[in-house]
DNA sequence: TCGTCATTCCATCAATCCATGGAATGACGA
DNA sequence: TCGTCATTCCATGGATTGATGGAATGACGA
């Protein structure tokens, strides 16, 4: 009986997924891709990979099924497969960050110093009610447009130094971004802080938002 | 400015857990730890593995952090690092029954076809407390006293057939093991059917218990 | 119909991974 | 102290993977 060859067939199906994990380039394409939908050379772009190489990492995602694509125009764009997808990743930072102490390290070498407040999701929903707080989406403007916090603004933080006349001087803001493992947040409220403004900076961001359902799109 | 590279440095971390998780052989390691400790021998014959390969998984998995080992006597005993690494091995089983169509062919080759009735935790728990029906664990010994649900009773599917007067032929009997893919419960109600017995299946298992905190150890 | 442009295919090289079996390790028990 | 036994180490060969640049594809727009 084919017993043992069902069961490694059942355990290669599981096994596929993991490899696609494995990379750290798919990892970040699928970072990106948990933003909203993107086209191959804006991938590339973002994460710095050659247009073939990108391409192949997506295809592999693809043939996994944890992206899907949609033609428009002549671009074609990628998008994650659903929900349960970015669920998945955001349960293997977990366990990275939980499991290998080296994730912090290399998690705060890469963020920089935590030299601005940092404001949780209950904390931050109580004072966007409760107070005249701003918050302020420092992702690209494409990120921003799929999918954000309702009542969030947006200036993408390579703007944001040439836009600090459009926020308050009288209203405390805060930053947010992709989620934990984002640079943006920080290096805004950074700026912020170094402006004179009263700035601070969201823990989680769009990735978490989006799993506990919180963003609206455009 | 190295920022390019202590992103990857960071994504590395993310993809060695992505890395390990990519194997078949290792993934059925896992699955059986998520049940409970074992001893490298007792996993080589359980996963039909040489004991060289089955050592040199169980090596990769700990230097991961997903798993941590502790001596006994002349063994070396290795275990799930926390739950936070079965719900990990949940979340990658559920995308890929999820997004990869070919998953439940490979469940369903393996499983046997569906000719039992299964019943969901919610029902069995239902069960359990407003009528006289039985849970039977037809885990191996060790598993079962590692940790099963309370009021559970152990027979391993190998001594069913030989074990049979233990069983009530006037309750409803109610099969479970490992979990959705396990085998185990599938066989034993069958078993129990065609011997005349009132026996269904128990759909979750040990690890969607043990993930929802309800087992209880020895 | 043809040029353009985004994307994919292809061939290649270097690097990594997996399974295997025999030797080495290292803790227990006599 | 020494034999035993579970586990790990090591060397090997076969297979897979990732990055890369140039060629091919295929849809759009003139």
């Amino acid at each position: 009986m084919g017993e043992r060859r069902a069961k490694d067939a059942l355990f290669a199906e599981f096994a596929a997924v993991g490899k696609v994990l494995g990379s750290p380039r798919r990892l970040e394409l699928l970072d990106l891709l948990a933003q909203g939908p993107r086209s191959v050379e804006e991938l590339a772009a973002t994460a710095e990979l050659g247009t073939s190489t990108c391409s192949a990492h997506l295809q592999q995602l693809r043939e996994t099924g944890l992206v899907t694509t949609r033609r428009v125009g002549k671009r074609i764009y990628y998008a994650l497969a659903g929900d349960d997808v970015a669920a998945l990743w955001a349960t293997l930072r977990q366990v990275a960050q939980h499991r290998r102490p080296h994730t912090d390290v290399a998690r705060r070498a890469y963020l920089g110093p935590e030299d601005t407040e940092a404001v949780g999701t209950a904390e931050l929903r109580r004072r966007l009610e409760e107070t005249d707080t701003v918050l302020l989406d420092v992702r690209p403007r494409a990120e921003f447009d799929a999918a954000h916090l309702p009542g969030a603004r947006n200036i993408p933080v390579e703007e944001l130094a040439g836009r600090l006349a459009e926020l308050p001087r009288d209203a405390e803001i805060v930053a947010c971004c992709r989620g934990r493992y984002c640079v943006l947040a920080h290096d805004a409220a950074r700026l912020l802080v170094e402006q004179g403004f009263e700035a601070r900076r969201a823990v989680d961001g769009a990735l978490e938002w989006r799993l506990a359902g919180l963003l609206v799109g455009t």
